[in-house]
DNA sequence: TCTGGGGTCCTAGGACCC
DNA sequence: TCTGGGGTCCTAGGACCC
């Protein structure tokens, strides 16, 4: 039987506005909240500083509803940079305890412990790292202490800011149970709607209920919340989790609906700028592009194309994108545009595979496949995929199956 | 309740293959 | 060609989190 572990989930308090406060330090005491665009139609509050939370301020909220609370409000653009500058020095930090860390996002984490309390008791090293965080970078956090990665993200929660909180094993009846299920971590408001109507109205009610017959309604996710309900969770603290990306994506939501061809064909273009220089920064090509399409009335799609040759520009990005869109647009008024790359590769290996596959665009490609073609005509059906397919069918499988025969051929 | 932008994971249904 | 069943892969949408 394993030994039991010891998790530690640190979550910054309102993080955005404490690290605005950390570097400005004329804004402490202030009513302060963090907001996108303020001027334009789509000004909403990202968060606020515990000052602005006690007049009533909330995330979500538009500015101009704040400013109806708060008629003092600060309102300060986000600062993105000084956001992932921050995180990594936090991260940095907590790396000097122990190895064990899996940044979760920018400003929450988990941190296994158990080798370490050996040396010393887990809350006085909470204290000591909570402690630390507030005197090397002047943020705020609390700290939740458990034997899993869930119990311990629900006792972070207890008490902000500035709080620590322990659940053992032993106190789950005591203290999860009662609680709403809609407080449950992994509990939206569509799953709560249904748990209520069938009667489950607290995370005790939950777990009491039959395993099997909540994974038949709820599928997997209801049976492992199931479990967690009953202070089951033994996924490990993964230090690379955060590093394994599968997506990198932008979007916007444009300051008026629009049918212009000249304002979307903009827009993708500074969304493509964006990510291009991210992949960039990253060493990475992309092989997978998405394209999400907001309409007007709300209604949104999301398109998706796997390409042959990786995309790794500006250029290649920014057309691939347009021509995504322009497929799929029915005409419509546009509100929201946006871009996800996924599938990606190093750039090292996916240069090795430009020699394979040396075509720019899609002339080239019929060229190819003409030339496939020819080969299973003289050599049979099978000799090589189905040129029809080769379009859309992913690359590993695609080069693998051609490198032989095509050097037959010649 | 007309409210952004960054992500992850799951699922239903269709295409396709044997 | 008809018939059925099983399996995998892909896509789009949905739910959730911060």
């Amino acid at each position: 039987m394993a030994s039991a572990r010891i998790i530690f989930h640190i979550d910054m308090n309102s993080f955005y506005a404490s690290v605005e406060i950390a570097n400005h330090p004329e804004l402490t005491g202030k009513p302060l909240a963090i907001a996108g665009k303020t001027e334009e139609r789509h000004g909403i509050i990202v968060t606020s500083s515990y000052e602005a939370r006690k007049l009533g301020i909330r995330t979500t909220m538009t500015v101009r509803e704040a400013r109806t609370l708060c008629s003092d409000l600060i309102v300060r653009h986000p600062d993105f940079s000084l956001y992932h500058q921050t995180s990594e020095q936090l991260f940095d930090m907590l790396k000097e305890y122990t190895p064990f860390v899996e940044k979760a996002s920018i400003d929450e984490g988990y941190l296994d412990v158990s080798a370490l309390i050996q040396r010393v008791h887990p809350m006085e090293l909470a204290t000591q790292i909570q402690n630390r965080i507030a005197s090397q970078l002047r943020l705020p956090c609390s700290i939740g202490i458990a034997p899993n990665k869930f119990l311990a993200k629900m006792a972070s929660n207890m008490k902000k800011p500035m709080g620590m909180f322990v659940i053992r094993k032993r106190e789950l009846a005591a203290i999860l149970w009662p609680m709403s299920i809609g407080k449950m971590h992994g509990v939206g408001p569509k799953t709560e709607k249904k748990f209520r109507a069938a009667g489950i109205e607290t995370i005790g009610d939950l777990a009491k209920q039959n395993p099997q017959q909540i994974e038949q309604n709820y599928g997997v996710n209801g049976r492992r919340l199931y479990d967690m309900a009953n202070g089951r969770d033994n996924r490990s603290v993964d230090p690379d989790a955060w590093d394994r990306y599968k997506s990198i994506g932008h979007s916007v939501t444009l300051s008026r609906d629009t049918h212009a061809v000249g304002v979307i064909r903009e827009t993708l273009h500074q969304l493509s700028k964006k990510l291009a220089l991210q992949i960039k920064k990253e060493h990475v090509a992309s092989y997978e592009i998405i394209v999400t399409i907001r309409f007007h009335d709300w209604k949104t799609i999301t398109r998706h194309k796997t390409t042959v040759q990786p995309l790794r520009n500006l250029d290649e990005i920014e057309c691939l994108a347009f021509s995504v869109f322009q497929a799929n647009w029915n005409g419509k008024d546009v509100r929201l545009l946006g871009i996800t790359l996924a599938s990606f590769q190093s750039v090292v290996d996916s240069t090795k595979q430009l020699d394979l596959f040396s075509y720019q665009e899609d002339a080239q490609t019929e060229r190819i496949v003409d030339l496939i073609d020819k080969i299973n005509d003289q050599f049979g059906e099978n000799t090589l995929l189905p040129a029809t397919r080769l379009l859309d069918k992913k690359r590993t499988d695609t080069t693998s199956k051609l490198e032989v025969p095509l050097n037959k051929y010649n």
